[in-house]
DNA sequence: CTTACCATGTAAGGCGTTACATGATTCA
DNA sequence: TGAATCATGTAACGCCTTACATGGTAAG
């Protein structure tokens, strides 16, 4: 059904804050969304054609010295749409750790291939974590906007679960060594 | 890129432990499973079709005084094709949370409406936190197994993540209501 | 007798990624 | 002058879900 990924709304919800183009968009995506959320160009440039076709956000083109760039704003249209989505209740909220499911079915592995699964995992939490624990510095700073506020509680959140899988690395491989 | 939900090998992976038809496959994923991965009939019987033309999987037909089921079992070149997976390292590991989708852009919703849905969140966690505990509690009691100590391994991540998620919302309340 | 669950499948269609195509600009 | 990054887009293709179709069995 519709809309899996709700580009729309992620856009719509970039442009409330200020006008980006195709490739902003992209990189915010990439950034501070990255931990909860992803999408590519092949999605983004089409929803903004259908936004703009739509109504919901107006693009113009703009000219800053360098090449021309196709800058997108958000109308009030477009605020109405993206607020009544963010009234309705959330539909899904899914984890698909691949880690899990290989660990899962680790009896046939044996311990060893499972405790190197458990191993890079546990690096790559220590890399992220340690890239929020930059942000939520940042955003500490900042605290002037209010917009600032609702970002940090979704780093914090981040925050707090990578902990919680660190800690549960431990506990794992405790698990696995005994006997 | 190809098989993205790795049906094939949760289907290898699973019947490595025992026999299983398609409907019994369809209960596994939603059950022990469910926490961090997902699947469809649509994509169960096709991908068993796809296996056994394969020779990765064996059918065959029983009639336990009911209805006539389909069983399948794994070959032992099924057995060697989970294992080379099992081997690679992992490719992804996703979490998309509309929940933290729509606190980003908390500011255009409001305090309000951002409790809301960060109440109806923790109720969600914690139902399923319960659920969690009780496998738990059950797969403590079946030690003998092997097998379950690695299931055990990933019921203790969700519940450890679990715990997690509720301490967040108890500190995301109070940021939000803080002047 | 009817509801719930067991059981197997197919088809349509949406959705989004990857890969391709193209080219400007900046910096070393 | 070459690499990296900025920048915009399209098309093919795979993947999976939803919905549909069908019917048996068990339990109350």
């Amino acid at each position: 059904m519709a809309n899996d990924k709700r580009m729309d709304c992620v856009i719509l919800g970039l442009l409330c804050h200020e006008p980006l183009t195709g490739y902003d968009i992209k990189k915010r995506i990439d950034g501070a969304l990255s931990f909860f959320w992803n999408g590519s160009f092949g999605s983004i440039y089409p929803t903004l054609s259908k936004l703009t076709e739509s109504g919901l956000v107006i693009k113009y083109e703009v000219n800053d010295g360098g090449r021309n760039r196709l800058l997108y704003s958000i109308t009030d249209e477009g605020k109405k749409v993206l607020l009544e989505w963010l009234k309705e209740p959330v539909l899904k909220d899914e984890l698909r750790y691949e880690t899990l499911l290989k660990l899962f079915f680790g009896e046939e592995l044996g311990m060893k291939g499972t405790l190197m699964h458990i191993n890079r995992f546990e690096e790559k939490i220590k890399t992220n974590l340690s890239m929020l624990q930059m942000f939520e510095e940042n955003l500490k700073l900042l605290q002037d906007e209010e917009t600032h506020k609702y970002y940090l509680l979704t780093v914090m959140f981040g925050i707090e679960t990578y902990k919680a899988y660190l800690k549960w690395c431990d506990n794992a491989r405790k698990l696995l060594e005994v006997r």
